[in-house]
This record gives structure tokens, sequence and C-alpha cells, in this order.
RNA sequence: GCCCCCAUCGUCUAGUGGCCUAGGACAUAGCCCUCUCACGGCUAAGACAGGGGUUCGAGUCCCCUUGGGGGUACCA
């Protein structure tokens, strides 16, 4: 066997699926490792939509996340085409060597009486196995009839015997040949199904590890017929279990993801900027889909930790996994052979991991779309600003998850007036004693000899102290009274990223509103 | 119906016959730290689907049942 080669083949469906990228994922881990060849190929043997258009979304996942092909689409390599509706050619090729050679044989039923027998078959509780009346018909007969009337081609499958592969994950499986009916592999129209072109393609293009998801282990019996049939080299085959939905044992499945799509997650994404109108439109936008935590700002290395942990680990205790460590690391023997649930709280947390060990300068740049996409940042922020920006993220510390995070954090200190939360405002300024201690302190403010956060710190120390006050009391007040909000950064952070004028002014605007003028005056 | 696969805390997992009184992580709850939140620290609660075998000994091996999933296509 030459160098190791592994292969993802995605239909253009016009997103990227978690569950798809995880297989991609293992696939890529094991080229990687091996120093051997990721090849992306793409199924679209039955796709009617514009292609580009739908596999844009797939190829821009892909390279959000790092995971890189060797050959492929907008690469190419040396067994192109990469796409299956451009390589029809090679699969009647292939069935006519099978024609000629007696593993396959036209076959002129017609579907609606197959139909018919199936369920027959169904009711009289016996399996249905097909097999056509030109199984015995000589090579060179099938061959005559076929010229004269294209018909669907039919594999021979054996009248006995078992048919057994070696699965690296789910060890010896074994099928009796005789359930197994003679499958099509051409129609009629000379276009291939799918087990005989996936066959024909990861032959010709050496693959040499399939990995796939489970739901294909059924397939593999039929696909090691045609292998056989072909005299060609069969891959070593893996098959990965599929992934459920969130707290539930059912596939996270491509269909009906419109589910996924709850007020929450719709909140999530108009936080960030998106119209219901948009989120319509862009019918991937959902937690199923890559594009979605890329939209949310999520560290696409955390994803793909999470995605390669899930059905995978290292050893007992191990969950973060830097790339590099999990392309050393990773192996098929010990990939879990049951399904697994998406579980997105993890992830959440496995990206908050990953956001911690990311360089400041690093998260300025990543945050700044965000801010510019809520209208708070221009196109073309100055060094002013983004050292404003850094300032703030830099006060974010560990709050700062995602990097759309920074506008939960940072709006107030982009808008001209805070927005005022009425409760907050109600409980922490417009209390007995405080807006006396607010006015007093912001004049203490306006003395500062500089506007550091340890000066502003130990001003405040003292003057809480002084007073006999609890600190909190104060802190809380000028919390909300300069950002309007209740969390967020260090109250002395805040103040330092305003400045003075902008912290008094914010002042007194709180106390104005929270401070109603007495009656009949 | 028939064939195939799967089965440890709510979730992800460790466990390859004695190291298991079943370990870790997320989530949950409580406490601590603390200017809020987040971080961090400590603690709690929480699982071997059920039944038979095999064995001195079973989460681990075998069988059955149950429950999930996939296939049974001129879908991929």
């Amino acid at each position: 066997m030459g160098p190791v080669r592994t292969r993802f083949a995605p239909s253009p469906t016009g997103y990227l699926h978690i569950g798809g990228v995880r297989t991609a994922l293992f696939n890529w881990l094991l080229a990687r490792q091996a120093g051997g060849q990721f090849i992306l190929r793409i199924d679209d043997t039955d796709s009617e939509r514009n292609r580009a258009e739908a596999l844009q979304p797939i190829l821009d996942g892909f390279r959000w996340l790092g995971i890189d092909w060797d050959e492929g689409p907008e690469v190419n390599g040396p067994c192109a085409p990469y796409f299956q509706s451009q390589r029809n050619e090679r699969y009647v090729q292939a069935a006519m060597i099978l024609l000629e050679k007696g593993h396959a044989y036209p076959c002129y039923r017609l579907p609606a009486e197959l139909q018919k027998e199936r369920e027959a078959a169904e009711k009289a509780k016996k399996p249905y196995v097909h097999r056509g009346e030109h199984r015995q018909t000589s090579p060179e007969e099938c061959l005559r009839l076929y010229r004269e009337k294209k018909a669907a081609l039919r594999l021979k499958v054996p009248d006995e015997g078992v048919i057994s592969i070696s699965d690296r994950i789910r060890g010896v499986v074994e099928w009796q040949a005789s359930l197994i009916g003679d499958p099509i592999i051409l129609r009629p129209d000379g276009r291939a199904l799918y087990n005989f072109a996936t066959v024909i393609d990861d032959s010709e293009m050496k693959i040499t590890h399939v990995v796939r998801a489970a739901e294909h282990l059924s397939n593999t019996p039929v696909q090691a017929l045609v292998y056989r049939a072909l005299g060609a080299e069969m891959p070593e085959f893996a098959h990965v279990p599929v992934v459920n939905e969130p707290n539930s044992k059912k596939k996270l499945s491509k269909r009906d993801m419109k589910k996924f799509l709850t007020p929450e997650v719709r909140a999530k994404l108009m936080a960030v900027g998106w119209t219901a109108e948009a989120i319509e439109i862009r019918d991937d936008l959902n937690p199923a889909t890559v594009a979605f935590y890329k939209e949310l700002g999520y560290l696409p290395s955390g994803l793909v930790n999470y995605l390669g942990r899930l059905g995978w680990s290292l050893d007992d205790k191990t969950e973060i996994i830097p790339l590099a460590d999990m392309i050393h690391n990773f192996s098929l023997e010990r990939v879990n052979n049951s399904s697994a649930s998406f579980d997105p709280d993890k992830l959440f947390w496995v990206a908050g991991e990953y956001m911690k060990n990311l360089p400041l300068s690093e998260k300025v740049e990543k945050v700044i779309p965000f801010l510019q996409r809520a209208g708070l940042l221009n196109a073309q922020p100055s060094e002013a600003e983004r050292k404003k920006v850094q300032t703030i993220v830099a006060a974010c510390g560990d709050r700062l998850k995602l990097f759309s995070d920074v506008l939960s954090y940072g709006t107030p200190f982009f808008l001209k007036d805070p927005l005022y939360e009425t409760k907050a405002l109600s409980k922490r300024v417009a209390k007995e004693g405080v807006p006396d201690l607010l006015r007093e302190f912001s004049a203490k403010l306006r003395q500062l000899p500089d506007y550091s956060v340890p000066t502003l710190e130990q001003a405040l120390r003292d003057f809480c102290q002084e007073k006999q006050i609890n600190t909190g009391l104060v802190i809380h007040a000028l919390r909300v009274a300069t950002t309007g909000i209740e969390v967020g950064p260090g109250v002395f952070d805040c103040l330092h990223i305003l400045g003075r004028e902008e912290s008094i002014r914010r002042i007194d605007l709180a106390l104005e509103l929270a401070t109603p003028p007495a009656p009949g005056q």
C-alpha cells in the first residue's frame, strides 16, 4: 500500500454540517499524521443546484477551520476531476468491463414490477433478494443485449458465501451474500449509482483508508463486491459513529435543520447583527452548521478540538488537545463505536479555553469585525480606535469567550450615552445616600493626579474608608452610572477606558436620570 | 419482516477479567476568592439498560431480552 490517502466526499448542499466536519477531521488527522494526502471530492451526482454556490460555503468552512486539502476543488491534483458529475464516463467504462467479464448483467425489469415483488416478499415475511434473469446469460450475450437496448446494469452477487470486512473501528463484520440482492450499478441512462461511483473513485484515487459515517457500514458489502469484481485492492474501512442531536439519541440530521433555529439561537444571531429576514434567507445559520459558530465568533481551533474529542479520546483526562498533539496522537483504534450527542455547552467551554490562550493582538483583530458590523466602529478604524479596542479587550479578560462577547461587554464604551438599565439604575444609583456619594467622588475624580487603574482604585478605597462605608456601595453605583449595566469589566477599568471627562459626564447623566427633581420644583 | 451496528453519570468519555468503594471533563448545586460578571479553588449530587451464563473473580468474555441507530432503492 502506498502513502496514506484519505478523503471526504461531501454533497454540495450549501452548508458545512457539524457531523460531516467531524468525519472529515478524522480523515484529515489520519492523513496529516502519516504525511499522506487528504482529498476533497464532491459527490454532486444528483445535484441540480447551482454547484459553485452550494459548494463555496463548504470550502469556506473547511478553510476557516484550517482543514486543508491536498487535492480537490480549487487546488486540483493528479486525479482530477474531483467532481463526480464530471467523472461519469469513467463509471460507464468500468461498468462495461464488468459486463464483459461477466460480473454484471443488464436488467430489463421495471421498477414498478420489482416494487411489487418486494412487497409480496415482505408480506410473506421473507427477505427480498433480487436476482435478475440474465445472471446466467453469457457475457457476450449480455453485452449484445445491452448494446441493442440499454438497461439498468446489475452487479452479480455470489449465490452463497460470506462477505467479510475488517473494520478498523468495528472489527470483523460479516454478511451472507445470499441475503444481498444484485445491486444496480448503472442506470439505463448511463448514470452511475453511489455505491458504484464511490468505489471507482476511491480506487482510482488510490484511497487507502475509507473513514466515513457509520450509516455507510451497510453499503460496504456491496462495495467490497465491486472491488472484488474490479480486481482492485480494497482500502481499509473505518466507520465512525454518527453525531446525535444534543441530549438525544437521534442523529444530527442534515434534513430538518430548521428545528435548531430556536428563539434563543435566533436571538444570538440577531445580537451579532443578523436581521430576522437575513437569517431566513441564509437558511444554513443554525447550530448544526459550521457557519453558525463562525458568525458567533467561536475560535475555530476550539471547534476542531471539540469535534476531535467527540467520539475520540486521548486518554482518561485530557480535554484540551492542541492540534499538533491531536495529529500526533490520533488513532482509529481509540475512536468510540457508539454514537455521540453533540453538546453545545461543552463546545462553548472548549472555545473559551482556547480564547484564554489567544494573544491579545489576535483577539483585537478578530473582535473588530463584530464591532464594525454592530456599527460601533467604522470600516477603517484609526490607530487610536484600535488602541481603545485593545484596552477594552484586555479589560474583558477571560470574560471574552467568543469574539462576539465584545458586544455585550464593550458596547457601553462606544456609545455616546450608555443605555441605562432602569432596574440597575434604581437599585444601584437611586438609593439612599448614593447620589451624594457619587457627586462627592466625582469631584475627587477631577483632582486625581492621573487616571490610571491603580490610582482610581486607591482613590476609591481611601474615599470609602474616610466615609466609613462599604466600597461595594460606590463601586456598584459607579459601574451602573458609567456603563448602564451591572456586569462587565472591573469598574476601574471602565473608568480608565472612558477617561476622566467622560466618566464625570456619565455620572452626572446617571444622577439626572436617577434622581428626578423633587415635586413642586 | 429480514440484515448489520451500538449500549458506563443529563452529556462527552476512561476502563481491554482482580489496580473499580467505577476515574476525568462539560452542565447542575453549595461554599471560598471577589467591585458585578467571568476566571480560579474546594465540595456535593450523578452511571456500568435488564436477565442468564463462563470464571475463584465480570463494567470488562458469551448468550438472550429490551432500547437506540443504519440498511433493505434505478438516494447519497
